[in-house]
RNA sequence: GGUGAGGUAGCCAAGUGGUAAGGCCGGAGUCUGCAAAACUCCUAUACGCGGGUUCGAUUCCCGCCCUCACCUCCA
């Protein structure tokens, strides 16, 4: 079954295949790794999870590419700012970004290219452009692309419909003028080379134009067609980035190459958190680690984050955090019985290769919500769909013959949606602390001596504190509130 | 100011020209010393307002109100 998107470029929804038949070519512009990322970043990176996911499951392979952006503004200034050398100070934030994505269970993709170890394809790029008549340095040795060059520049983000000018008149109050800006031809060029600065200390590259970095847009576009080739099917991001990131990448692109470059484009609405935009002023940046101090499990971030369709606006509230933590629960035990019943053990459940095996059959009751990922990746309505089915399935079983194919189908459901759902639940519970448990020991005695006065005031204790007591057939159990 | 998205039960969130998925919450039952947890079942006369088109609109058109986002390096 093709697997459909709403495509940016036509503004329409378009089914995604593969140009080669076989192997979907998806690039995604990553994070720019200067500090945690945050729930909205996040949110981002797990939508191109499940497509990819989904995309696997409909029988194609994806050749994920997925770049670093590790030279910026901002990882100079703050990686200056703590003293520590740019690579060293990167890195650190790559194996955070990377830790943050394995607890959200994000497929790594299968390339990671970072910008600085791509600087000769950059180079080579912008030679290219100035070749052709579409660059040209300045005295200061920086490097710009000349938009009005480039006949198609905003057929992306439809630059004549959203009135932007490409004058940087721009909104009211004027942008702050660059101190480069007098040396461009015209205010919507942008750069590709940027000459090197005082501020940017040690660093700088050298290249025909004198020591400098690269752009921001060209990473992107030297990158992806270094791993995917000079036109690749599908490429995605934030909506922030359709102007004028993509609208860049394209433009150096195909003014280089004179072939199109990405066939479709993807993109990912923002989320707004208890109703409002996130920012630094408000406090509610939240990162994962916020949210796992808070006593949530990332996968009931993971489960918050898919349940409104990526096109919409998500409204991340603590209290949908709450309300995914009690579907998660619900849907464990679902797959538990599931599995019982189709005599499937747990690690078949999740192991993909066995799912591929199952993949291609119909999956059962659980059809619709397959239909659901595969057309625009709803995935609040999949999410709907399994639950209605699981809960068919729990008024009418079928034949005994059908457990499996049931249970496989939803093994197909829970693996397109990235939902590990037996995970939270052994790790990330915090340990209850000594005298917690001094009182929850005090307490189970107290029942078995059935002193229930004392056991329900000691029961009543722990609550105040925390901690909820599970009595179990034969001990107990804690939880934290 | 411009552009875009959206306003669906207490909260979150799909969807449709023929009166509306799902999750959470809430209620009941089972269980339990009683609870909690878990499981089962149940519930709500929910589609911003005003017009129009239509046999019929929440779904199409127009106007209005409100919310949010974007408007050059931010996923």
């Amino acid at each position: 079954m093709p697997v459909s998107l709403y495509d940016t470029l036509t503004r329409s929804i378009s089914e995604i295949r593969p140009e080669d038949g076989k192997t979907l070519g998806f690039y995604c512009c990553g994070p720019t790794v200067y500090g945690p990322s945050h729930i909205g970043n996040l949110r981002t990176f797990l939508l191109q999870d499940v497509f990819r996911r989904t995309v696997e499951l409909s029988g194609l392979s994806v050749k994920h590419v997925r770049n670093l952006t590790d030279v910026d503004d901002k990882t100079i200034r703050e990686s200056r700012a703590k003293s520590v050398p740019l690579k060293e100070f990167t890195r650190g934030w790559t194996e955070r970004f990377h830790r943050d994505s394995a607890a959200l269970n994000m497929l790594p993709p299968h390339f990671e290219p970072a910008a600085t170890d791509h600087i000769k394809q950059q180079i080579e790029l912008i030679r290219c452009l100035i070749d052709r008549g579409h660059a040209y340095a300045s005295e200061s040795g920086s490097v710009y692309f000349r938009v009005s060059s480039f006949g198609n520049y905003g057929k992306l983000s439809r630059l004549k419909e959203r009135e932007i000018t490409t004058d940087r008149e721009g909104p009211a109050g004027g942008e702050p003028i660059d101190a480069d800006e007098y040396e461009r031809d015209s205010g919507a060029d942008f750069a590709l080379w940027k000459a090197h600065k005082e501020e940017d200390g040690d660093v700088c590259w050298e290249s025909p134009w004198g020591p400098g970095r690269p752009g921001w847009h060209l990473e992107c576009s030297a990158m992806s067609m270094a791993y995917l080739g000079q036109t690749f099917d599908l490429h995605g991001g934030g909506v922030d980035l359709v102007f004028p990131h993509h609208e860049n990448e394209i433009a150096q692109s195909e003014a280089c190459t004179c072939k199109p470059f990405a066939r479709h484009w993807f993109h990912c609405a923002h989320l707004t958190v208890e109703g409002s935009k996130m920012s630094k002023s408000l406090g509610n940046l939240y990162t994962l680690d916020d949210i796992q101090a808070r006593g949530h499990g990332p996968m009931a971030v993971r489960y918050v984050l898919i349940s409104a369709h990526y096109r919409q606006q998500l409204n991340f509230t603590m209290d949908t955090l709450h309300a995914a933590e009690s579907a998660l629960k619900r849907l464990r035990a679902k797959a538990d019985a599931l599995m019982e019943t189709a005599g499937i053990d747990r690690d078949a459940f999740y192991d993909a290769g066995t799912i591929m095996k199952h993949a291609g059959e119909d999956a059962g009751a659980f059809q619709p919500a397959w239909e659901q990922l595969t057309r625009d990746l709803n995935t609040p309505a999949a999410l709907g769909e399994a639950f209605r089915a699981l809960g068919d399935l729990a008024k009418n079983p079928g034949a005994p013959g059908v457990a499996g194919k049931q249970a496989w189908g939803f093994a197909k459901i829970v693996r397109a949606l990235g939902l590990d759902l037996h995970r939270d639940r052994e790790a990330a519970r915090p340990e209850a602390p000594e005298e917690i448990r001094k009182l929850a020991e005090a307490r189970w005695q107290a029942k078995r001596d059935k002193d229930f006065a004392r056991a329900d005031a000691l029961r009543d204790q722990l609550k105040e504190a925390g901690w909820r007591i599970l009595d179990r057939k034969d001990g107990y159990e804690l939880e934290a509130l």
